[in-house]
DNA sequence: AAACTTATGTGACTTATGGCACACTTCTTC
DNA sequence: GAAGAAGTGTGCCATAAGTCACATAAGTTT
């Protein structure tokens, strides 16, 4: 499969562009570059100016901020597949953290630049991103309201879940890290992981954490 | 003053068109016709395709939805200057609630074909809209999170701040109804508002409620 | 391996908010 | 104007979650 191919399949399981027609994602992969970064190369820095899209196209990519007390906490682990930058390719905003490869990576990279002048040339295309945006900012509201009133447990599982997706059954992160990923205390994090470990539903070790139940830590997610 | 210049002058006051130049406004601007509601005439209602953009130039719009125990819940009042519907046009969704005049009104429309059809013969402006539209979804994640996690009487203080700069020093609504729109329960609202009450920063009456110091309450919105 | 540092586990206490119950008041309707 | 509906004021208790305090465990540095 060719290096854009392969990119315009990354795409289309975004759902910013999922809805896109595949003359439209092959003309946009067709944009692309690549780039290879290694263990520990820094690709972009908070106050950076969001110039591009990437898409991971192996290795492992992490997205972490630097907090107040010089600590530093990992907000999100890109992993093959992930893309990220989506807003920043379109608007072109500082990037709000830091971009490190966790791993030797390549990247797919879509410049700013070449993703606007394609747009002006194709309005019909822009069109479509409107229409997408929309779609995004209605989900966001929706969700982000309804989300953010849900009990802890409710949060946990529902970041739990997501942390699966992108990292199989041990996902690597630190209670301390969980906690500010959901909005609570690391304590209470801590307790109620301890229940679900008595329930079977998950085991812990140090900085790790290994989803032994996925179906009934969906179930909690749902919030039946 | 013309009723595109008027028009125009109404679009440049939201965030969502603020940034437009001039002759951008105006040429939108001049897409727009105008319809008369007669007191109590429906505008939309829940499920109707989201067709339009409509602005208030007099009168008074209330945007309601019908909750599941059958009573219905005011959502906004839109008065004369504000503008809704600005993702509908965009994308056509459904609307989400009905919109119904509660006094003679008159509103201009910005129709969302009239719109599509201007943004495709106009690229740039198409881009204009899709880095607006990066903006708000921007906007929208830092504050919304941010938001739901503040206590209730911030919450609370700043729903009032947003009314009151809508409709000035005395907001009619009902406790219940703020209550709905900070998610907090009717008897935790009151309960705020009676200590806001003892401090002479606002005084309660049946269905509203009088703002006397809006600089106190606006510090409660900072949360200092 | 001893000293440190970081991560985790847990108990005790506090606080904010929700929910129920019920009294009271204002408006509407017949 | 009597009866009912809708809105408001308040006391009481339950609960979720934060905070503090400390113990323990697992890595790391010297």
């Amino acid at each position: 499969m060719s290096k854009q191919a392969e990119f315009a399949v990354i795409l289309k399981m975004n759902p910013m562009f999922a809805d896109l027609g595949t003359d439209e994602l092959q003309r946009i992969a067709g944009l692309c570059h690549t780039q290879q970064l290694a263990a520990g190369e820094v690709l972009f820095q908070k106050g950076d100016a969001g110039d591009a899209l990437f898409g991971v196209r192996r290795g492992q990519v992490r997205i972490e901020t630097g907090a107040s007390d010089g600590s530093r906490l990992t907000l999100n682990f890109m992993g093959p597949g992930d893309l990220f930058g989506e807003v920043a390719v379109l608007d072109g905003q500082n990037r709000t953290a830091d971009a490190t490869a966790g791993e030797p990576s390549e990247l797919f990279v879509l410049r700013r630049e070449d993703f606007l002048s394609f747009l002006e040339r194709e309005p019909k295309v822009a069109i479509k991103i409107i229409m997408l945006l929309c779609q995004r900012i209605r989900w966001q509201s929706e969700r982000m309201e309804e989300s953010m009133l849900q009990p802890l447990p409710v949060r946990l599982a529902r970041r739990l879940c997501a942390l699966a997706a992108d990292f199989g059954s041990e996902v690597h992160i630190s209670q301390e890290q969980l906690g500010v990923f959901v909005g609570a205390a690391r304590e209470s994090v801590n307790r109620q992981l301890q229940l679900w470990r008595k329930d079977g539903i998950l085991d812990l070790q140090r900085g790790r954490i290994l989803l032994q139940n996925m179906t009934k830590l969906a179930a909690v997610a749902k919030n039946e």
